[in-house]
RNA sequence: GCCCGGGUGGCGGAAUGGUAGACGCUGGGGACUUAAAAUCCCCUGCCUGCAAGGGCAUGCCGGUUCGAGUCCGGCCCUGGGCACCA
């Protein structure tokens, strides 16, 4: 079973048990045992051409130290891994070399899986998901489907970040500082149809179910700041035109109500032109017209000083009737609450900033509760100059002027969040297709009699020249709906995807009832279900294969449902998670969305989708930089293999330090990890590779200090390993480890033992030595030693000593030494005495078998 | 600006409020060897002292405590996230 080499020669050992485990499948996950399940899970990789780098075997050395060893514990575990293949980078490459997409990124998939299996980690290879196989994107197309029939996908004009280089749209995530992250092209702003799915509608749910999850605190609170949730009031404000109606407004402070002394529109607003006087006319179209052109981050970021225009109207203040000038400025956003607001500027800093600049009224309405109230002033306090609502704390005063607003019909309490809808396509080729035809009206209203049930309770439309475009899914049946080839990657250059140049794809005769098409350019073939229709051109973005894989590695290959229920009732949700923290936004909030929406299907049973995460830090260059190509500092895992063997570089990798802490590659360390493994080695193995002599079959052969150390050592390594404090557990191997080297002789139980801690951690070697031992059944099937509490107590410890809290000297103590017996120990210490000899004890404190510390005058 | 982390030897880091620096690296000395490599042993925070010892030390200042790297308050530096969200 073993190999034959006499030294350490990992070049052998290593691939010889990977083909061992990949042979007997030792990974395979299967359900319906008795055992308990464990799911542990890793942030599936996108393959890129660059191949796998020193970060990435991080955060999946963790994962597999935890899965063999709940595997060791009895656990049936399911470790799986697979590939986030759609992506830019592929679609990039495509465009310069004329190949499909596809053929680049399996080439990236085969390099990948050779450097992970290279790795030696435990993944279930018979589960790997491929987020562009048809197979697998049926489903991504299947969950979107449902997502269109509960109304949770529409599809609206979005103004998108354009970029004229990469000849695409952008998210707001992939444009960093005003230009593509991809490239680094200027980008623009431009209105393009767009899919959009209704994530808000989930807002409150994906806020209030935050607690149920055993997160890092701070990416709970990144995620609570994105979502937003704030609540005020909306109010309506009266024009004074009446014939103009209502200005609505919404304010987390209605309690300023009071202090409002101008109100200010978003340069958007529905109602700026018809607010305007004649004499204001000129000036508000060109400060619009200048809005219009800046993009958010030159609104947001980039403006350092607020700007306006007076609008010639005015509203009425529906608390006091107080004439209050409307102006038109820029920092009030047309997306967020009704796209105006009421300026309070004697309590809020930007409408203060925004007054002082135009001379404005500031009214102070809130008093500190001690001391001068310097203003702007947004601190706790007591209401003032504001009617009968005067002397109450704000917050209360809130709630009362809220109340009597609602009262009067003028207001009600409203909920914001900053979360938006979530912009769902992407004008490129390289990403799932939209399961969906824009058909007209007629044959819309036909197909929905005829089928029914799929598809929303309002119809998803879009108009275009005059004529209105009817969304029509494609039936569950057709899926997958697979991309067509073509002949250029390049996209369209108008705005949609390189798909809107495949005519004979594009533009088809279907059959809503099964789902077949044929080209327009045929003849219509018999029968009724037969409609004119024109696909979608959109594709989805990266984050739909992703925002359920972890549901697929369940059951991966059912042709009939995502997943079995049977399925993903057993193996449920990853047990634990682990990926990196630039993911505690985006990814994160949309599987969580996508998983909310399938609870509440049905599909699966429960209502979040990760319960325990875990970020991994990120592993920067030698030169404490962030690893990248350009500045030449990447390690690549490869060349560590080579010349120390992979159990050297995943010890090593976890040794470097707190697996969350961000740290710097150090190549000097990986010697010492290296030697550690050769001392294990030779503790074990003769120079001839036979068993090393003084290992014997007799129990006795260990001191009590070293079965203490291997008890406290089996302790500490499981301990850590369920904390993921990995580092720790190495440094507790290696001091049984050099314990070891200095025993005279040593059991085969105990050496056996300490191999199975190790086995986790550097797998191929502790299977060579496990096997040359004589064992006969892998190690990875061996269960996890136990520990005995009774062999960790001992019947001495060392006491320290101090005098007024300062150390002065230990000594050895039997246990449960009685404080007073301690004391005079303590004054019989030559090295103590002399600090309390001619001086009164004051005081003593006795931890017994820890400390005595005595207090003298 | 706001919200989170983090500041400990020459380096990576370790420390339930109880000897700060485990473990590893680096450096120095020694053993083994014809020699080298490998391996093993000793030393390796700073200052002072021949030594025994003493003093100072966990970013800075203060506080709580018999005792603080750890708890509290205020700063400084640094990394990350968000950003006119009414």
């Amino acid at each position: 079973m073993a190999t034959k080499c006499k030294d350490y020669n990992f070049l052998e050992i290593e691939p010889h048990w990977q083909s061992f485990w990949e042979k007997n499948h030792s990974f395979r996950s299967e359900p319906g045992t008795a055992k308990p399940k464990y799911y542990v899970l890793d942030m599936f990789p996108y393959p890129s051409g660059a191949g796998l780098h020193i970060g990435h075997p991080e955060g999946y050395t963790a994962t597999d130290i935890v899965a063999r060893y709940r595997r060791a514990r009895g656990f049936n575990v399911l470790h799986p891994i697979g590939w986030d293949a759609f992506g830019l980078p592929a679609e990039q490459h495509a465009v310069k070399t004329g190949t499909h997409p596809a053929s680049n990124t399996q080439n990236n998939i085969v390099n990948f899986r050779r450097q992970i299996k290279a790795l030696g980690f435990s993944y279930d290879w018979d589960r790997e998901v491929d987020t562009t196989d048809p197979k697998y994107f049926r489903w991504t197309q299947w969950i979107f489907l449902q997502l269109f029939k509960r109304g949770l996908a529409y599809v609206d004009e979005r103004p998108v970040w354009w970029c004229p280089e990469l000849r695409t749209v952008l998210a707001n995530e992939e444009v960093v500082d005003g230009k593509s992250e991809v490239g680094g092209f200027p980008v623009e702003r431009r209105n393009l149809r767009q899919w959009v799915l209704r994530i808000t509608a989930y807002a409150d749910r994906l806020l209030a179910d935050l607690k149920d999850v055993d997160w890092p605190d701070s990416t709970k609170r990144m995620q609570e700041a994105w979502i937003g949730r704030s609540e005020g009031a909306e109010v309506l404000f009266e024009l004074e035109n009446r014939a103009l109606g209502t200005l609505k407004i919404f304010t987390t402070r209605p309690d300023t109500l009071y202090g409002c002394s101008y109100m200010v529109l978003a340069p958007e607003h529905p109602l700026v032109d018809a607010l305007t006087t004649p004499a204001q006319k000129a000036e508000v179209e060109a400060y619009r017209k200048k809005a219009a052109g800046k993009s958010d981050l030159e609104r947001t970021d980039l403006a350092k000083d607020k700007s306006g225009v007076f609008s010639g109207a005015y509203a009425l203040n529906p608390v006091n009737g107080a004439r209050v000038p409307i102006w038109i400025a820029d920092y009030v956003l047309m997306g967020y609450g009704t796209g105006a607001i009421m300026a309070v500027p004697a309590h809020d800093e930007r409408d203060f900033e925004f007054a002082q600049r135009y001379a404005l009224p500031i009214v102070q309405v809130i008093e500190a509760r001690e001391g001068p109230t310097v203003l702007p002033y947004i601190g706790d306090g007591r209401v003032i100059h504001s009617g009968n609502y005067n002397g109450l704390d704000w917050p209360e005063a809130k709630k009362r002027i809220t109340a009597d607003l609602a009262g009067r019909g003028v207001g009600q309490p409203t909920v914001n969040f900053k979360l938006r809808d979530w912009l769902f396509s992407r004008q490129r080729y390289w990403g799932e297709p939209f399961p969906i035809v824009w058909i007209n009206e007629t044959d819309y209203r036909l197909a929905v009699a005829r089928r029914g049930g799929d598809v929303p309770p309002s119809p998803v439309t879009f108009t275009s020249e005059g004529v209105t475009h009817y969304a029509l899914p494609l039936p569950a049946g057709a899926l997958p709906l697979e991309l067509p080839s073509v002949q250029s990657y390049l996209p369209s250059g108008n705005g949609e995807s390189p798909l809107a140049n495949e005519t004979a794809w594009l533009e088809i005769w279907l059959n809503f009832e099964t789902g077949a098409a044929v080209p327009a350019s045929q003849p219509r073939p018999a029968g009724a279900a037969w409609i004119r229709a024109r696909r979608e051109t959109n594709t989805m973005p990266q984050w739909a294969g992703s925002c359920w894989y972890y549901l697929r590695f369940t059951d991966p290959a059912n042709a009939a449902a995502l997943a079995s229920p049977e399925a993903l009732r057993y193996w449920g949700v990853p047990d634990l998670y682990v990926g990196g923290a630039e993911h505690a936004v985006l990814h994160l909030l949309y599987a969580r969305f996508w998983h909310k929406v399938l609870f509440d299907l049905g599909v699966v049973p429960q209502s979040e989708p990760f319960t325990k995460l875990f970020h991994q830090g990120i592993i920067l260059g030698e030169d404490g930089e962030k690893m990248s190509k350009s500045r030449g500092n990447v390690v690549n895992p490869d060349s560590i293999i080579a010349s120390h063997g992979t159990d050297t570089l995943r010890l090593y990798l976890m040794f470097l330090g707190p697996l969350e802490a961000m740290k710097p590659w150090n190549p000097n360390g990986i010697e010492g990890v290296h030697r550690f493994l050769q001392k294990v080695w030779r503790e074990c193995l003769d120079r001839e590779g036979l068993v090393n002599p003084k290992i014997t079959a007799d129990p006795s052969a260990d001191s009590a200090e070293l079965i203490k150390l291997l008890h406290e050592t089996i302790k500490k390594v499981g301990d850590d390993i369920e904390e993921l404090r990995l580092n720790t557990a190495i440094s507790q191997m290696m001091i049984f480890g050099n314990a070891l080297q200095k025993a005279p002789s040593v059991s085969r139980a105990t050496v056996l033992a300490f191999l199975q801690l190790l086995a986790p951690f550097a797998p191929h070697i502790a299977e060579e030595l496990w096997s040359r031992l004589g064992e006969p059944q892998p190690i990875s099937l061996a269960p996890w030693p136990t520990f005995d509490p009774a062999k960790l107590v001992s019947d001495s410890v060392k006491l320290v000593f101090q005098v007024n809290g300062k150390f002065r000297g230990d000594q050895l103590v039997p246990v449960g030494l009685p404080e007073d017996e301690a004391v005079k120990l303590a004054q019989s210490n030559a090295k103590i005495s002399p600090h309390i000899a001619g001086k009164s004890i004051k005081r003593v404190i006795y931890v017994p078998g820890r400390i005595l510390n005595i207090v003298v005058e």
